[in-house]
DNA sequence: CGCATAGTTCGGTCTCCATCGAAGCATTCT
DNA sequence: AGAATGCTTCGATGGAGACCGAACTATGCG
């Protein structure tokens, strides 16, 4: 019988489906309203909402009101780090699916994660800028190289306004168990890749696909 | 309603109170016997076996069974991250204890992680070890420098054998929020803290306290 | 062999909570 | 103001599972 975190009831908040199917969904970055959770969840319009003020007295969730909109989002980059996490080891413990669907293989590659870009294509973006020195990695520490700032800007991406919230952070990848870029920067780039058209997010899924001059631009930009 | 990997099911699994003070006395890193954890756990031994079947059966545990005794330990650090992560999340949204209890800041310096050391001292001697090329890191892969084997021989650490699970690992500390040295490597040196008495285990807790002179030995070697 | 210890299985009880329909509140549109 | 939409609260129901005592199995000891 041990005192310290609760531990308990934040996994208890996971541990139904419903709410789990929740959450899930807003690893997708964008805060749903509750109907939309509802859908997502299977569940009915008043179920949901009892399941959301649950989350939200555990401090899982934001609400962000706008007129008769009630829009839920996920409280934290921590709160993601930890279903990525949970998610980790159902993937490794869970069912081995004979056949890995296609979708399976897209999320691998490039998908959604809270609000910027995970997956295989993006743990390689942060080795690449990072040997480039454009990034300067101190362990889960991520800071702006020398060259940071005219590298983003000719882009389109300004890095010189310094919010509150960090501009990097680094991330660890379930699929790849290896970091990549969070932050506001990480959020940014992501917004990048969608307004160009580079690539389009797949419908009810956080997987990410390129399209093929889409990925060489991404490629050129930032592989190179 | 979207399938992927069954992550309310693994954290269910977290979420009873019963289960998630097994997980957490077997995050010390000693495997534990049913009545052991029954104890821990605050629940008849009939009680504690069902539970200890359901975690069996979900993949989180590990059985060795030794004569008439059948010892329970963490099926790997995968488990033992997930648990951290949902513990970070715990302290952050929690309620904040006004006044922390002194183990509470002994946990912070040093404590036992799956079976290596964590908290302040670790994530200090990595830093250090990689500063001083004996480790090198990669992101979350972390190496063996070319002095790396002299250095650790010398204090009677062979890393010479090369087992199958990697020698290092990074481990993100739930406290500090940045690496520290997990694996085969990490496990060894804790080992070694012990077996010099450098340091001895809080009585049913998870914080390692240094004595003072074990502390000025331990900055002697890995801190220098 | 019997006895003791470690552990699991079984059967039954009880509490908790996920669920939904109906009703209530709030905001916006007309 | 009145109607419509989005969401929450209330009340009732049902099912899942946490729990324990008792019986059962297995290993070790004298």
């Amino acid at each position: 019988m041990r005192e310290g975190p609760d531990i308990a009831r934040i996994a208890s908040l996971v541990g139904d489906p419903a709410r789990a199917n929740m959450l899930n969904a807003l690893m997708g970055g964008t805060a749903l309203t509750a109907s939309e959770l509802a859908l997502e969840a299977g569940v009915s319009l008043p179920t949901a909402s009892s399941h959301l003020s649950k989350l939200m007295e555990g401090g899982l969730l934001t609400l962000a009101s706008q007129g008769r909109h009630r829009y839920y989002g996920l409280a934290g980059p921590q709160v993601a780090g930890m279903i990525e996490a949970i998610t980790g080891v159902a993937e490794a413990v869970g069912p081995k699916r004979v056949r890995p669907g296609p979708r399976d293989g897209a999320m691998r590659v490039a998908r959604v994660c809270y609000d910027h870009l995970a997956g295989e294509q993006a743990v390689a973006m942060l080795d690449r800028l990072v040997a480039r020195d454009i990034l300067l990695r101190d362990d889960q520490e991520i800071r702006l190289g020398p060259s940071a700032a005219s590298h983003f800007s000719a882009i389109g991406i300004d890095v010189g306004a310094k919010p509150r919230r960090p501009v990097c952070r680094a991330c660890l990848d379930w699929s790849v168990r290896r970091s990549h870029l969070a932050g506001t920067l990480g959020a940014a780039i992501l917004d990048k890749i969608l307004a160009e058209k580079w690539a389009r997010r797949e419908k009810d899924s956080r997987a990410v696909v390129f399209s093929p001059p889409g990925k060489q631009a991404f490629e050129r930009v930032f592989l190179a």
